[in-house]
DNA sequence: GTCTTTGCTGGTAGCGCTGTCAACGATCCT
DNA sequence: AGGATCGTTGACAGCGCTACCAGCAAAGAC
């Protein structure tokens, strides 16, 4: 054989051109936009790379093209599953294309996240999903000065950098709040772990609920900077308790701290809903099969990540979407934890048929 | 100036190193090896870097030098909070190093897994993840012909294509079993879900104790393909009760199923430990304030990350460790659930100091 | 029939960095 | 003192691919 390798052995580009009795260039154009060739020549380069079984460097393509096919994606916890959810997403959404996804955590520091950012954007990513709306001046002067599409996920505010994709925390706490007035709770105590900017806007709604309906009490909340779990849910409960005998409810920034105030009561003889109702936030699994079934906001954390990832990548393509602001919404999911009403309809209820979801507060845009 | 730019207006490792009075090479060199350099040069570079803003071009490099700083990882599951810790070692371990960590999700296919190996293979990483033992051969012959450090992690076997970092599923299944035992439990059910090869694995571990105790009974065995969860878990325990009404004891082979039991115990008015013991599998967070408290066996999953990660930098960079085969064990943490003989201390027993764990079955190797 | 337009193809010239090898002075050994 | 060794530095030549522009044939405009 004519053909000339390289001392590695390795497949080029050349080598592909050679076989299918083209030039390297139209090669290089069958893997980047093949209807541009004719189809003759088309079939022949394809059967020439499988034949030789060409992968293209990704090295040198960027090096040439002076672009990368790199997705940057900053989330603030790897731990969290609502995050676990969301990157789910994103990869099933990327799988797909020819974009690869480069994860950073930032830690929920906006330090780390401007920091990771410029690390990224010297790359040169073909786009960047960054977690929030609170970046430092910096990371936001960054960020627009970026000449990629940007998607800010997990919830959505005034002044997108580009794109943008989640649903008011703000009113989704709102929403739960006004669930538990209608089931005639007036002593609604919050608990919060964390307190990343989106808990404080849930901490938000439910103030202004509060406040609203003339109920507000500064001693009805309880918060930590600490991260979240399920034995920090019943210890914040326990504080929450001591302080506030009287309370009827609890509203949980989120559902690890519900299931720790639902293990709480159960350890003290608290009895859900009748004595304090409990609702979450996110609609983890468990909440639906928890006893009792615990009532929860459900987020649309899978699509967030996949539409996100979708929407990113058409706009490096080049197709823009027509509004780039989208509210995914949210949804209360009510069950027994907060049904005072209702009877229970049966001692074993969790929801193996969706039924118990019809009469649900939602807010779908 | 006489500074020479490229039209993009980048820095590039040309213009720091005519600030620093050096040729390009010795510039390029105290980016890799800055030990190789004078100290005066040393300091120039630094200095005519840091003015300058330069960061330097990664295809570039990549494609100079024909190899990238990118560790592959290859999981099975995105969802799976056990692969969240890991990949949270994972990630903080790297963080520090030059390698950037480029992640695919496997979705418990081998078939995907092959792929996905075949396309990281083509990038020439530097180091590879991949879980478990159980590759195609096809899947093994690349990865042993590949010429870079590779970690299999979350379980140890024979063979090591190279390194291996994890602990025996079927030992820490037996561990759990022998502690039902000495609680006083004979007819010891197992719930699985998903069966991939390590829940498969515990069920072995689960079976030889059994038979090796002369209590093995197939009727006591309730599996399914479908992915985990807490509902799912009460669902098998409501089968596995349906058919085998005399079960004394549950081992399930992971924390949410042992949830959904506990769930279904509550429902059904089952007393735990009394009527039926619960032991979970990987100790997750909750394990500790559900109530009653859960027994489970804690797993290193963290540190497996972390470890394998470190332990893989340290291979590529030249240090590889004396032992490939790293056994990080488990621990049999006893609670309320599975503990027939000893009183209950208090109702309000949870471990929020760790004494409880004191007289565990420990397997540190 | 000529002139333009369109569709497809190829040549040239790098992208920014590093591997290799050679050269240099300084230090050490005998 | 002469030679060998070491530490440090630089020149050169690509790595494999694509941007850019030019060329050419076929199709359409007048």
């Amino acid at each position: 054989m004519g053909r000339k390798r390289t001392k590695s052995g390795k497949i080029r580009l050349a080598e592909v051109a050679e076989l299918a009795g083209v030039s390297p260039i139209t090669a290089s154009r069958f893997f980047r936009n093949p209807e541009a060739l004719s189809v003759a020549k088309r079939t022949r380069v394809e059967s020439a790379a499988r034949e030789l079984g060409y992968v293209p460097n990704l090295a040198a393509r960027a090096l040439a093209s002076q672009r990368t096919e790199v997705i940057g994606v900053l989330i603030p916890s790897l731990t969290n599953n609502v995050f676990s959810d969301v990157l789910r997403g994103i990869y099933d959404a990327s799988e797909s294309s020819r974009y690869s996804i480069q994860l950073s955590n930032t830690r929920y520091s906006i330090l780390q996240e401007e920091k990771l950012l410029r690390l990224f954007l010297a790359q040169k990513p073909a786009g960047l999903i960054v977690t929030g709306i609170d970046q430092t001046t910096e990371s936001r002067a960054m960020l627009e000065a970026a000449d990629c599409p940007i998607v800010q996920i997990m919830e959505i505010g005034p002044n997108p950098v580009d794109m943008m994709i989640g649903f008011s925390h703000f009113e989704a706490a709102r929403a739960a709040i006004a669930h538990l007035f209608a089931q005639g709770h007036r002593r609604i105590g919050f608990v919060g772990a964390r307190m990343d900017p989106r808990v404080q806007r849930r901490l938000d709604g439910y103030v202004a609920a509060m406040k609203d309906a003339g109920l507000f009490d500064q001693r009805l909340i309880v918060t930590t900077a600490t991260p979240t779990s399920v034995t920090l849910g019943g210890a914040l409960f326990a504080d929450l308790l001591a302080r506030e005998p009287g309370i009827d409810s609890v509203f949980c920034a989120n559902d690890d701290l519900a299931l720790g105030v639902l293990f709480e009561c159960r350890r003290r003889d608290i009895a859900i809903p009748e004595q304090i109702a409990i609702v979450g936030f996110n609609d983890l699994e468990f909440m639906a099969s928890s006893v009792p079934t615990l009532t929860s906001v459900r987020t649309n954390r899978y699509e967030m990540g996949s539409t996100a990832a979708a929407m990113l990548i058409e706009a490096i393509e080049g197709k823009r979407p027509e509004e780039p602001v989208l509210d995914l919404g949210f949804m209360v999911i009510e069950r027994q934890s907060s049904q005072m009403q209702r009877p229970v309809a049966s001692p074993r209820a969790p929801e193996w048929a969706p039924a118990v979801q019809n009469d649900s507060v939602t807010n779908d845009p």
